[in-house]
DNA sequence: GAGCAATATGTCGCTATGCAACATATAAGG
DNA sequence: CCTTATATGTTGCATAGCGACATATTGCTC
């Protein structure tokens, strides 16, 4: 696992990437970042959960109950109109703050 | 200025880099990050004299006294060989996460 | 020689956030 | 029944950047 640090920044920006296509609840969130990263990244529920709501208060994405018959009761996230100009402008920020580094470390490709 | 989450992660890696090569001086320090990366990366003295101790204490660089006659003393930090270890495992876990970052994110290049 | 910017180091208290540990509940399979 | 996977939730702790403040020297301008 990775240091705990470098998460914090890009835990938002993994949350709405994610449900930038399709509403995703959180516990598919956290399955998806495991596989998709090859289990470099990994985010605990006591992480997760109060991510989730922040960023719902925040107005970046809009949570719904949904409740299927065989299935436990799901809270699926969507990303709204406030949400995806965030996501744009934290996009750029992690390019820009990837080069930065990437100069000053001398790492030149990732 | 970038999330001040994104940098925590990041900054141990930037200071063991840039005393690679010759020592340096705290406030050379932070004059070079913020160049460097075109005022992208700023770190405040409140947050970069701690991290140096940090380091120090545990013994990824030593720091030592140089006085001049014309200059106000100044505390050069140099990259212990543990330093060295530490930077190079530091950089492999940077590129595994820029790599895993855009993967989830579908930002394919930095 | 008074004033100010740049250089150089340092501290206190605040804030944000990931996580371990714990907790609850349903569904599927043996 | 019992275990595993699914699914959501909370409490308290540890970490580290930063605003604001503080001290001191050098060099430049007026």
């Amino acid at each position: 696992m990775l240091d705990r640090e470098l998460k914090k920044g890009s835990a938002e920006l993994l949350i709405l990437s994610l449900v930038e296509d399709q509403p995703r609840h959180g516990y598919d969130l956290s399955k998806l970042i495991e596989a998709r990263s090859e289990g470099v990244l990994k985010f605990r529920v006591a992480s997760l959960y109060p991510l989730l709501y922040r960023l719902e208060k925040r107005g970046w994405i809009a949570g719904r109950w949904i409740e299927k018959a065989g299935q436990r009761r799901r809270r699926y996230y969507r990303l709204t109109p406030a949400g995806a100009g965030v996501l744009a402008s934290q996009r750029d920020t992690w390019r820009e703050f990837v080069v930065a580094i990437n100069r000053i470390t001398g790492a030149e490709h990732a």
